[in-house]
DNA sequence: GAGCCGATCTACGGAATCCGCAAGTATCAG
DNA sequence: CTGATACTTGCGGATTCCGTAGATCGGCTC
């Protein structure tokens, strides 16, 4: 992937030193999206089987265009098309949100627990905790041995602390659309 | 929601007293999933918008039967299909995680904070904060009115703990696929 | 400006999918 | 036995998907 990242232009360059600034900028790597492709993000954070026929008609596209913009997203990894579930209503599994204090690198770290299967979520921070992980397991010997024998063996781990999951409360995608 | 919770007999029912215990148990009051529906859910989690004949093929069960099932799932809530994205990749946007330490019910503090539409994610948790609750503003102006001003404000909120993001390194939905 | 190139959009047609519906079957509860 | 639930098979029409060809636009070089 990431073969092209060539031109993206984004539009709207002319006011550079604009006063409020555009909300929209880069802040990753990442492509600027314009205003049509959020759109179209918007639509799909409804309803993730929407067809292209409809998303075009709400953004003011053409169907292929759509699929083409939708395609290219997927492709860049700027978003995915998922069914998403609360784990502990599906029935197994133990989760828990570990805070993390880290004494060298912390992006060494988070990409240390990037590569655990078991972890959902990894964020830097800042804060008390540098870095926050969300781990899923099958059981609490699971989650254990996740916690105090992977991450904490982890050379620049300082310390950890563990939020057991009890009740999943709220879990939205619809930044963008309210 | 929560319309009907009826029925919901599951397959595979003849061998009750299996030695290594089934690993899907209700856990929430949620309706118990079979094995056919974690399979179809898994199918999604792969691809949102994967054809019903195609998850059809890979479950053992009609696209008709799937339809029906899918749709199911997404009326009960067990489940939805959406597009997800990095917020900060996307542009716009303050991200941040707050623990919050509650006196009285903390139930109660996480449905008032599910009302809040920048608050993306609430769950309760066990340890030293009691809730968990992730925001998406528009701005650190914006952040600091929710954090402050309204969270803050509960009654029963006695302390809150902020971590704002600044890089979100990893976001999955692939547990169950591994 | 002429000309080329890459990116993006529209237009179009065939294949595949979606979706409702009906009939038939099997299982389980009462 | 009766009713309820769920699955299968089959069907057909509307819709959607998807590849491709052609048009358009902006930037670039010369």
């Amino acid at each position: 992937m990431h073969s092209g990242g060539v031109a993206s232009r984004s539009a709207d360059q002319r006011d550079v030193r604009e006063s409020r600034r555009d909300p929209r900028e880069s802040r990753n790597g990442n492509p600027p999206l314009d205003a049509v492709s959020l759109a179209i993000i918007e639509q799909l954070q409804e309803d993730g089987r929407r067809p292209y026929a409809a998303i075009g008609k709400a953004v003011g596209l053409s169907e292929a265009a759509v699929r083409q913009r939708v395609q290219k997203l997927l492709d860049q990894g700027v978003m995915q098309i998922v069914a998403v579930t609360d784990p502990l209503t599906v029935g197994f599994r133990r989760q828990a949100m570990v805070g993390i204090t880290v004494e060298g690198d912390a992006e060494e770290v988070a990409d240390a627990l990037t590569d655990m299967p078991e972890v959902e979520y990894v964020v830097m921070t800042a804060g008390s905790f540098d870095v926050l992980a969300e781990i899923v397991c099958e059981d609490d010997d699971h989650l254990l041995e996740v916690i105090n024998k992977r991450i904490r063996a982890l050379p620049s781990v300082r310390s950890t602390e563990s939020f057991v999951y009890l009740k999943l409360k709220k879990q939205t995608y619809m930044w963008g659309t309210r």
